[in-house]
RNA sequence: GCGCCCGUAGCUCAGUUGGAUAGAGCAUCUGGCUUCGAACCAGAGGGUCGGGAGUUCGAGUCUUCCCGGGCGCACCA
């Protein structure tokens, strides 16, 4: 890329002046040093600020700096510079070069925009969802925000691991195992806070089927007025009078329900590597296993202590606002403890960076859970947090409720059959991550500009469309003129590596969508204005290739996105 | 009460590590199909960037205080 070239002879140089001036400066170089992407077309191609924002060190005014840098900036791409306003430097590219780039992207075909600008390992951990119930509307943005966000680390040079965090081990599974139970043996039992719903009735019905034991009857004596106790009593009840069937009952359902979920996050073409189980950490009183060695690990390290007979974690040594229990009195551990054992495994796995996806209404969890991965990591290893907001539906202008009190609720899954998965995809995307957001299914069903899904796509609709009518000479040149009138649209293509790296760095998946929207908008209006197919053979050489190379982007993006490209609507 | 997130056009939202004149879409109004797909394009109006103070060449962006909204503050998971 040009960029790349021009950003690097900008840092020599103003690294060069620094050495002159005894200046050391590397840091700010590194970080201040840069061109942008100009805005306007009077600001040339590139503009960097970076003047303005040295001169201060340099003791020059930031028009003199601007011109001891002008002065040795002669990258051979360069047609023209300016300083411009209190010190500006505006770059502006030889056409003939933007030519040759816009014709080098058809070499690199769908590795345009790859990048391998990072290094190392990241594990992913997205959804997570415990396996008591399919997945909710909510769910699926921090599925596709943990899918699209893995994409892009893979495209820039990371070894990306998806990974899905399975509760498979208490309370909330001990209910679910009682609630299949429950309807599986006993008629209208009606026990306040267990599961309810189709899915559980379907595979009670069916675990019914896989058992000798077909008329079994469950009993209960006397059961408390706490809503709480009471699905405890039930629990240990069952378990303890039929432990085999209890086991089989539990095992079956957690099996079946991550199958539905599985299912799901594969219509939306999201597959993660691995499922880890929270049972896989093992017994705490088990010295190998992973619970056991981070609880060790923190001790060994001095950040535990005892208080009223339950063992804590001094977290509040590591910016938590308070400590917190890792076992308890009675030798149990915490969920949190699971967690920071979980976390031993992962840090265990060795990778480089930790990125943990998760429900905003978990942000407290996310103090103590870096406090205990510091304690437990080695000096490379990292650890980040995204978090996404809730979802809101709304229809006909009305706020849609998406549960009932029959524990029934509008599904993920219903939301699928009801729009398609990708124009989902688009929608929960478009805005920030951390962000509440108001879905409209009304305009999501819309096949329309309002629509950015079908907008983008109807952009790529049309490329193909002018492509299967007629070829082109990938070699052929192309005039100025093309190039010159068509800024816009080519500023984008051209410079797609750059805002992708950018969207990387900056995890925001949603910045790619705004992207494509926008390159669509442009790609319009070309069209409109520069009939491709033409009588002058050169001027329609061009313009195909022009197509071809916004398809290409198009096509990336989409990729990235998870989206799948229609080639006719 | 403490902590995190948010507040930008009537509505839904962008806004490039602080940059040049704050942008899209919807809605309102005007114009454009005999031709590559009008599922589109061109144009107009619409703003105290929640409010005050500060930092500096420059603040929607950073700091601080206030107002308003969401979420979280367990030996639950």
């Amino acid at each position: 890329m040009i960029l790349d070239s021009l950003d690097a002879d900008l840092k020599n140089i103003v690294a060069e002046l620094a050495k002159k001036a005894n200046l050391s400066l590397s840091e700010e170089i590194d970080r201040l040093v840069f061109f942008d992407i100009s805005t306007e077309k009077d600001h040339g191609d590139y503009a960097t600020s970076c003047a303005l924002k040295l001169s201060k060190q340099f003791k020059l005014s930031p028009r003199e700096l601007a011109d001891q840098i002008v002065q040795q900036l002669n990258n051979t791409s360069i047609e023209k510079i300016s300083i411009e306003g209190p010190g500006f430097i505006n770059v502006f590219i030889k056409t003939e070069d933007k030519a040759n780039a816009l014709q080098n992207i058809l070499a690199q075909g769908l590795d345009w925009g790859k990048l391998e600008t990072h290094k190392g390992s990241v594990l992913v951990e997205f959804v997570s969802s415990n396996p008591t119930g399919p997945l909710h509307v909510g769910h699926g943005r921090g599925a596709i925000l943990g899918m699209v966000l893995s994409n892009l680390l893979e495209n820039s040079g990371y070894q990306v691991t998806k990974e899905y965090y399975v509760n498979d081990a208490g309370r909330q599974i001990a209910i679910l195992t009682s609630s299949l139970l429950l309807n599986a043996y006993c008629d209208d039992f009606d026990a306040d806070g267990t599961y309810e719903g189709e899915y559980i009735h379907a595979l009670a019905l069916q675990f019914k089927k896989t058992q000798s034991d077909n008329d079994l009857t469950l009993s209960f004596d006397s059961l408390s007025d706490d809503k709480d106790e009471r699905l405890d009593q039930i629990s240990a009840h069952l378990k303890n009078t039929s432990p085999e069937l209890w086991n089989a009952a539990r095992e079956f359902a957690v099996t079946n329900i991550l199958q539905i979920i599985k299912g799901e996050l594969e219509e939306f073409g999201i597959d993660h590597d691995t499922w880890f189980h929270e049972s896989s950490l093992g017994s705490i009183n088990k010295s190998e296993s992973d619970l056991a060695k981070s609880f060790i690990d923190i001790e060994n390290k001095g950040h535990t202590y005892k208080k009223d007979g339950a063992s804590w974690f001094k977290s509040t040594d590591f910016a938590d606002d308070k400590d917190r229990v890792l076992v308890r009195e009675n030798g149990e551990p915490t969920y949190y403890m699971t967690d920071v054992g979980y976390h031993k495994n992962k840090i265990d796995r060795e990778y480089d960076l930790c990125i943990n996806v998760f429900g905003a209404d978990h942000h407290g969890y996310i103090p103590r859970l870096t406090a205990a991965f510091d304690v437990m990591k080695n000096d490379k290893q990292d650890i980040e947090f995204m978090l996404y907001q809730l979802v809101n539906l709304y229809e006909d202008g009305n706020k849609r409720s998406m549960s009932t009190r029959r524990g029934e609720f509008y599904s993920l899954e219903d939301l699928r059959k009801e729009l398609g998965p990708d124009v989902i995809k688009f929608f929960f995307l478009e805005k920030k991550s951390d962000h509440t957001m108001d879905f409209d299914i009304n305009l999501a069903k819309e096949e329309s500009k309002n629509n950015p899904y079908f907008y983008s796509q109807y952009a790529y609709v049309r490329c193909n469309s002018i492509l299967r009518k007629k070829r082109f000479n990938p070699q052929e040149k192309i005039s100025d003129q093309e190039i010159n009138a068509n800024f816009d649209l080519l500023v984008k293509v051209l410079n797609f590596p750059k805002h992708i790296k950018e969207y990387t760095e900056e995890r925001s998946p949603h910045s790619l969508v705004h992207f494509v929207k926008e390159l669509a908008a442009s790609f319009h209006s070309f069209y409109e204005t520069s009939p491709v197919i033409c009588d002058d053979e050169a001027v329609s050489n061009a313009r195909l290739l022009i197509t071809e190379t916004t398809k290409l982007v198009i096509e990336k993006s989409f990729r990235l996105l998870n989206v799948k490209p229609l080639e006719k609507m």
